[in-house]
Parts: C-alpha cells; structure tokens; sequence
DNA sequence: GGACATATTTAAGCATTTTTTAAGATTTTT
DNA sequence: AAAAATCTTAAAAAATGCTTAAATATGTCC
C-alpha cells in the first residue's frame, strides 16, 4: 500500500511517516504543492494525505488538478484550517475525506482503512475473481471448484491482489515493481517473472480456471481460460 | 439520489430530512436499528445516514451486517459517540464517514457528497472512431458492429493510437517514426510500411469499416470505407 | 548466537514473440 | 513503359520472457 504524504511541517511529516511504516504502508514524503502535484499525478498511490497550507500550491488547488487530470486516488485533507467552509471548500474539490489538525494517529489509521478498501470487500478481508479466492488475512490462494488451496508469502500475495484488483486489464511491469518493490527499489523485470512464475505454479496447483497472461512489452493480465 | 436515515430522536430526523430534501434527495426515515437493517438490505439507496444508539440493533451491528450481506451503500454514521475508539469502531465496521453530534448541515452535505459522488468509477481507457475501439488497457482493437476483437502488440497498438488521435488527418512517416521508434531511430519507411500492414491485416480481420489509406510521399491517414 | 525454515534475489540457458530486414509483387506517377 | 513509391511476406536477428537452481537475506526458535 503505496500513501503519499503532502506536508511541509517536517517533523509532523516525519511523524506520520513513522507511524504509518508501523503500519506496513509504503511512504513517500513530499514537503511541496507543486513537487507533490507530480507525485499524485503518477497515479502510483492508494492514497494522498494532503495539506492545504503548503508552498508553492495549495491543497485544494492541488486537488482541484489532479480530479481534472482524472486521478481517483483517494485524498485525505489534513489540515489545521478548521472552519465549516474549508471542510466544504477541501471535500468538494474532490477530497474523500477531511480531518483536522490536531489529529488522533488512530482515527487516521481508521479513515485511511476506508479510503484504501475497496468497496464490497470491506469485512471478509478476501477478493474473488471466477474460481480463485485469495484470503489476504490468511494470505492463502484457494479455488472454490475443489475446496485446494495453498498458502502465498508476502509478494505473491501482493502480485496477486494487483492482478486480482484489476481483472483482464494489462498492468505493466513497472507498475508492479513500482507499488509492490517500491518506486526507489533495484529490483528488475526479471523480479516480476520469478514471482509471476511462482503464482502460475500455485495456480495450477489448485486447478484453477484463471491465468495469468502475459504480453510482450506490455506487461501481464489476469484472466479466465477457455 | 436516495437516502435512508436511521435515526430515533424524531426531531433530529425530521430537521435531517427536511435539509435533505431542500436539496432535492429523496428521503426515508426509519427510528430502529432492525427496521434500518431490513431497508437498507433493499440496496436501493445511494447512501444511508445512520446513528448508533437506536432500538432494537445498534448501528454498529447494523453496518456490520450489510457489509457481511456484501451490501456496499455508503455509510455515514452520524451519532453522540464522540471518542476515538467509537469512531474507529465504525469506520472499521464498514462506515464510510462518521460524523459526531452536534454537526453542520454544510459539512454533512458536503459529506454526502463525497459519497454519493461516484468515485473509483473506471475510467475506461479507449479510443474509438467509427466502428473500431482500441483499448489501450487490454491492448486490443475491436469492432463494435460484430464484437470480434483482436490483440495487438505493442508497436502495433502505438500505431493505432496516433491515427486514431488525428482521424482523417495525414500523417507522415517521418512522424511515425520519431514518435513511435524515436528521434534518434535508424528505423526507416519499411518499417512503418511493414506495420501498417500488420494493422490492416488486423483491421480487416475484426471486419472494420475503418481503413489505413496511403497518399504516396505524404502519408497515411485513418478513414472510414463508402 | 547458531541452526533452521522461509522468503527473496540473482543468474543462466532455453523458449517465444517482436522487430527488422530484404526481396519480389503491386500500384501510382510521370 | 519506366521509375518511384508502396505493399506484403518470409525468415533472420534481436529482444523479451520463462523457469530453474543456487545464492542471499530475513526471521524464529532454542
């Protein structure tokens, strides 16, 4: 889970930083409107904690343009301006949520829980696509045909919930390195084909009816046989 | 826009409904938790404002249980329970905003927006023109009058794009290649020659009635037949 | 701290697809 | 009809991807 923080008072960037790598999210600090602007418009995070009052451009401004360039990353304004009117100003510029300095660390934790689930898998922490489910609070791949299943480490598991978040839609290898290796990581397109390997074992294994498709140059997709 | 409130202090109710009226939602109001359970279970309403402490079933257990009957309305709980722990306590029982009492109208409105809003609505990543549809996200060109689809490789889909950004606008070869190959390619006319080729043969295959027509030492552009 | 299990990275050889090349056929222009 | 440009295709060359096994790294238990 890739968030990108919008911040420029260090130490409270700093601050959320650590707390939420606690968390096993994936941090990016930037101290800057603009700077965090080209972050945001990558489109590479599951969610954008921004501050209004930043240098360079505002928060909602920011905001304003990352919903005219079509990013739906979900944005939590965090901010000590705490009026009626900017609550209004900063959600109907397109932020999904709005919260005030200063802030409790666990109810943050809680909204930025809403902001990153997905619709529809809300309680049961698993995602389904034709026969496979993947049980992420058990990080376990099962087939629902056959009742197999079979335990997935750590980047399997994220592999898999890319593709499984994405069905049929090509997602290239960059994207993967990118939100599951990190975007300042070493790691190649060969680190992708190993684990891309290991998944299509583990889903012949449980004799599943989905595949993983790959296309040249393009990257990989999820998809039904037959 | 339909609402569903659960709520059993009738005068708040009252006030919530006749703001939300004012803005022209349809409003139904329900004073026990049960009752709010089965209306909301209905998947009718395109948000449901919900309190905690109300007869009968909690607004907790209430939340708890559309979710695990994978019913995804939005949910926003709107209630006294002011600490962090019953806010987080909602949040994680699958609300998608909680708002504590005594509140503002404009924030909660700017609120429903937020949720009535249709966000993480797919962008559909494609091009048409005429009869033809390129998905870019699937790498595939299909027909819409007969369905018949084919996938393209990556130069191929390069290709496409370009025509299809200028329909019946000339494009010279010299362009393809320095936006296609780059500026710096030894790539030359056959090239391009050799993929447009590629292309027609597909397009001819998905039954188009788009074609690549060449005008001899300018270019190519992307018509309709008849 | 060491021994073990598990997870991740790396590297190499092989398989596959894409891309380029080139040569003969076809079309258009002069 | 000759010349130039373009089309099409096969097959050669290059790039990309697959799959392993072995090498590292990480974590856990005693």
């Amino acid at each position: 889970m890739n968030i990108l923080i919008v911040e420029d008072e260090k130490r409270l960037a700093d601050a959320l930083a650590h707390i939420l790598f606690e968390e096993k999210y994936k941090v990016d600090v930037v101290n800057d409107g603009a700077e965090g602007l080209d972050y945001a418009l990558s489109g590479i995070y599951d969610c954008i904690i921004l501050d209004i009052m930043i240098p360079s451009m505002n928060g909602f401004d920011v905001c304003l343009e990352l919903r005219r360039k079509k990013i739906t990353t979900p944005v939590l304004m965090l901010t000590a301006k705490d009026t009626v009117s900017d609550k209004v100003k900063g959600l109907d510029a397109g932020a999904d949520d709005y919260m005030t300095k200063p802030f409790s660390p666990e109810e943050l934790l809680a909204r930025l829980r809403v902001l990153t689930r997905r619709r529809g898998e809300v309680i049961l922490d698993e995602m389904s696509f034709d026969d496979i489910v993947l049980h992420l609070d058990q990080s376990k791949l099962s087939c629902s045909k056959n009742l197999k299943s079979i335990h997935l480490n750590f980047k399997e598991c994220e592999l898999l919930k890319m593709f499984m978040s994405k069905p049929n839609v090509i997602i290239s290898k960059q994207d993967l390195i990118t939100r599951i290796w990190g975007y300042d990581s070493d790691a190649g397109d060969n680190n992708v084909e190993a684990y891309v390997s290991f998944l299509r074992k583990k889903l012949n294994f449980v004799e599943s009816n989905v595949e993983i498709v790959s296309l040249k140059k393009l990257g990989y997709k999820l998809t039904t046989k037959i």
